[in-house]
DNA sequence: TTATAATATCGATATATATCGATATGAAAG
DNA sequence: CTTTCATATCGATATATATCGATATTATAA
């Protein structure tokens, strides 16, 4: 059931680059873009590329307040890949 | 921890020919890999490359049984996954 | 209006990896 | 030995995607 909603889930959190930001904003809770930006070391674009792949696959969830992006996780979508399987 | 071994479990199932191989394999057990190449339509040597790739993440088992390999699944190694954000 | 700041998009390039034909390997069987 | 069969490896190519400079967008402040 779904199995192309998991693995997009799955194509998400398969780069380096992007496990670190999912497990950070996992770990401290919702942040701001830029912050992120001192924590992942790659360039604003490049970021900004990433955070739209977490964003499409469903597992974080974009806010924008004010000029700020915040990100937050979506746990259900990650219970999703974590239940898969049971 | 061991965020290295999480992240090629990832990319291991990531792609949409080994994520139906493995699912396979989970749900119907241990299978020689002469019968996957009627179930997956790829090639042999492209079939023998994921099954490859599987195995280095050890997510599969492989055992030779005479000129045939029989692959399984590490339900260890899966478990390391799905308990990685608990 | 212009300036500034955060973020997104574009376009080009680099890198990774999926695919497959050809060939090699290993292990029986004849 | 040679043949046959399952699988692995090689080498080339195609495709996907990560990266980043330049630029656009959006929103606020001066």
């Amino acid at each position: 059931m779904n199995s192309e909603e998991i693995i997009k889930i799955l194509k998400a959190l398969a780069d380096e680059t992007r496990f670190l930001i999912f497990n950070e904003i996992k770990n401290k809770g919702e942040i701001c873009a830029c912050k992120l930006l001192d924590i992942v070391k790659c360039n604003q674009p490049t970021l900004s590329h990433h955070l739209k792949v977490l964003v499409d696959s469903g597992l974080l969830i974009a806010k924008k307040d004010w000029k700020w992006m915040h990100y937050s996780v979506n746990n259900e979508q990650l219970n999703k890949l974590l239940n898969y399987w049971k």
